[in-house]
Parts: C-alpha cells; sequence; structure tokens
DNA sequence: ATCCCTTTAATTGTCGGCAATAAAGGAATT
DNA sequence: AATTCCTTTATTGCCGACAATTAAAGGGAT
C-alpha cells in the first residue's frame, strides 16, 4: 500500500508514461521485428486502442535507435494500425464507426473484384491447394480457440487475392483485411467467435464451376454478416470499452 | 575555377552525380513542398525514368536536412514515384510492360467499383459540378497543350472516387491514377494526346439515368482504349526511351 | 473550488557526424 | 587484351545530441 505523507515529495511536470513489455527478442531485420511486435500485440489485443507507443520505451525494448523506430510508426500509421498526431507520438488506432463502415464497403469491393479475375486464372492445382487450406481452417476453427483461427480465415481471402494474379489488388486487399482484424479484435468480446456457415467453401465451388455471379453474392453475403455481426457487438460493448480503455477525447 | 591541365588528371573513385535543378522556393510545410516539386518534375518529363534522386543534392536544393529528405523519399517509393534501392539511394522509377498491366486491371477494377456508389449516393447537384468540370476538360483538350489537359482528364475519374463517399476506395484509386499518368508521361511522345470522343460525358449521362451497368461497360471500355493506346506508343518507342535513358541493367 | 498563468519535465522533430556500403579507376596478373 | 583485385570516393544507414513542442503540476486570483 502506498502511503502518502504530509510534505509528499512529488513530482513535478510531465508525468512519464507507463508503457508494458512486448518483446525482448533480438535479430537482424530488426525493424520487420518491430512491425510484427506491434502489430501481433494490437491483434491480440494486449494493445488496447489509444495505448501510447513511446520512441524511447521502444528503443530500450528492441536495442534500436530512434530512426528505426520512427521508420516503424511511420510505416504502421500508413497502414492505419497506430495513428501518428505531430509532437504527440504514435497511439494504437481506434477507428471509428464510420470508418468501419467505409472499410468493409471497400472489402466488399475489392474482394468482389478479385474473383472474376481467379476465376479467368486459377488452375485445378490452385483450386486443390485452397481446398487443402480450407481443411486447415476447418480444423482450427473446430478444435482451437479464436486466437488460431483468425489468421487462418483471414489467408482464406488472401490466398483468393494472390490468386487473382494482380499484385496491386493483392496488397490492397492485405491492407484492408488486417484493419478488419484489427477491428474485430478490438470488437469481439473474447470467446464470442464468429461461426462460419462454410461460406467460404461455397464460394470456391461457385468459382470452380466458373459461376462467377454466385460465387461474387456469396461472398458479398459472408462480408455483410461478418460486418453486421461485429456492428451488433459494438453496440453493446461500447459503454464498457469507453470505459475500459479511459478514453477522453 | 578549377583549371585542368595536359596530364588530365581524371578523378577517382565514385564519380558524384549530376543532377539537375528543381525548384527554389521556400516555405513552411517544406516536406509537402518536397514531394509536390518531385511528382512535378517526373510528371512533367524533366525527372525521366532512371534519373537518381542523391539526398544531398535535394538537401541543397530546398534547404533541408537529410531527414526530411528520406522521409519525402520514402513516401514516394511507397507511392512508387520512385524507387529505393537499400544502400544505392532513390531513382525516378521505371515501370515495367507487366506492372503496367496490372496497374491498369487494376484501375478496371476500382472505377468499376466506385460507379455503384456513385449511382447511390450522389445528388442533382453532383452530377450538375461534375458537368461543369467536364465543360472546362472539354475546353482545356481543345485550346491546351497536353499538359494542362492530363491532370484534368484525371480529375473526372477522381471526383468519381470522390463522389462514392468512400475515402479508402478514394485513396487507392488517387494511388493508381498517379501512377498512370507516370506511365502516360513515360510513353507519350509529346504532342501526340489521346483524343476523348466524349466518353466521360457518356458515363455521367448513364450514371444519370441510373444506368450503372452500362456506365461501367463505357468506362471500362474507356480504360482499354488508353491502355491500348499506352502499348502501342511503347512498343515502338521502346528502343529510343531506353537509349535516351542510358539505361544498361 | 475554478480558472488562468507560470514552471518543469517528458517527448517528439531535426540535424550533422560517423560507420558501412557501393561504384568506379587503376594496378597486377594471366 | 581481358580479368581480377585493390584503392579511392560518393553515398546511404544509423545513432546520439540539441531544439521545439506538449502536457501536467503548482500557485495565485477570483
Amino acid at each position: 500500500m502506498t502511503e502518502k505523507k504530509a510534505p509528499a515529495p512529488r513530482r513535478r511536470g510531465r508525468p512519464k508514461v507507463r508503457h508494458q513489455q512486448l518483446a525482448t527478442a533480438k535479430g537482424a531485420h530488426s525493424e520487420e521485428r518491430i512491425y510484427q511486435s506491434i502489430v501481433n500485440g494490437v491483434m491480440s489485443q494486449r494493445l488496447k486502442p489509444g495505448t501510447k507507443l513511446p520512441e524511447a520505451a521502444l528503443c530500450e525494448l528492441f536495442h534500436v535507435g530512434r530512426t528505426r523506430v520512427q521508420k516503424v510508426l511511420r510505416r504502421l500509421a500508413h497502414d492505419h494500425i497506430v495513428e501518428l498526431r505531430p509532437n504527440r507520438g504514435a497511439q494504437v488506432a481506434l477507428p471509428t464507426r464510420e470508418e468501419v463502415g467505409t472499410l468493409f464497403e471497400a472489402r466488399r469491393a475489392l474482394e468482389a473484384s478479385v474473383l472474376p479475375l481467379v476465376a479467368q486464372r486459377a488452375t485445378k492445382q490452385d483450386y486443390a491447394a485452397l481446398r487443402r487450406q480450407l481443411r486447415k481452417e476447418h480444423r482450427a476453427m473446430h478444435h482451437r480457440d479464436q486466437a488460431e483461427w483468425a489468421p487462418l480465415a483471414s489467408a482464406f481471402h488472401l490466398s483468393l487475392a494472390e490468386l487473382s494474379g494482380n499484385p496491386l489488388l493483392h496488397r490492397y486487399l492485405s491492407e484492408i483485411v488486417s484493419r478488419c482484424s484489427l477491428v474485430v479484435a478490438i470488437f469481439q468480446p473474447p470467446g464470442n467467435a464468429v461461426c462460419e456457415h462454410d461460406e467460404h467453401e461455397r464460394v470456391v465451388g461457385f468459382l470452380e464451376r466458373g459461376d462467377v455471379n454466385r460465387a461474387q453474392r456469396e461472398m458479398n453475403q459472408h462480408l455483410m454478416e461478418l460486418e453486421t455481426h461485429i456492428q451488433l457487438v459494438q453496440e453493446d460493448s461500447d459503454q464498457s470499452l469507453a470505459d475500459m480503455l479511459g478514453v477522453k477525447g
């Protein structure tokens, strides 16, 4: 118990902000390592939205100078993982409801655009690989927790983007899927996993039969369900979340 | 003045690369200024693909330290305006034929995705503003040279993206349109302007009537024409271009 | 107690220095 | 003469130092 005395030589000036431990590993390509550590921290909820990421702390944690930390922070800001305010440093981003809307809208648009290209270019081997991946995803969904399953579900969508053969669309969709995962991580109460009703399988089925339209409709439906689920969850965890973060702006 | 004598004491070591004057203006938000200067230089062909952009030169030109120059160069590299190779600095990007293909493919996909959103959200005033813009574009096309008309033609596509109401799609399309302009600037011989056959007007017409499908087809056609035109031009200016740049890799 | 202003320290922004890397000329070897 | 080092120099990568900015605490006046 910290008892405060009468004279209480209390500190003056701006207080040093507390930060949590992230990682201690060392390596050669440190920038990628720092980047991944922070992304993992955000995705796994250890880093909650609003958490400050002071440069000095990251420098100590990862044993690098500020130059590299700044580079990583700028990259994270570009990916909308953190928010970067001038002279005030970086903090984990908290997307607004509106941003979530446009995010999912853009995702639906891109995923729909990707499907015809996949149907046009994918080979039998590609579909076989997709199906293998889906079985893996299925197993994870039944046996493991969300932390392990989530990246696999995203991997399906990213594989489709890759099969489109268009690196640019793939890059954009990667960015979007990452942000969606971030949103899901933020607004999903633990244990409340989204059940997939074999929608991924159905998309592949339509694609393989060459029925692009139906594949698009199925995918759209799938993404709409995901979004509405998020929004419902967000609705009733709004207060407790803001409270949990101590958000004041 | 350093006078060179008879024995021609030729320099040894790595030669200092010559660079051209870009701008001398000064301002407060210097990073944006540097960024725009380089983009303008590339778009107006003063900076040809392959041109090196040494940090020190830019520092002198813009009277800033290397930190800010590096930030700008990284941003340009992210936008694919320059290529950034480790330990070798930045140079103006030269997109390959394959990259141009994926670039236009992605552009067709995004522009098609944008149209339904526009039809859904645009008001009468929006269409009126679009039409005003189109008249301006028309005037520029008939009276001025390509240098003035090109940004206006791009502006039409960007306006559509903006009217979609989705900032994310707008950002992606801005990126793509910039790169397309870069490609056009590189592969278009001066004076060989693309004639627009009122395709923009027709797209707006279909949209206003709510015929999204036809608007999409028209837009697709428009973009395909643009691309094939580029490729034809690229075909027969390939040699002279490589020669012009002194490309050796 | 509440508001304003000053004081103080944390934190970020920017710069120049030093080490590491890459590129070119020249020398040595075949 | 062509090829392989080796030397020399421009250039980038990285870091710590210093200036500028921000945020909180303290101290009055209302």
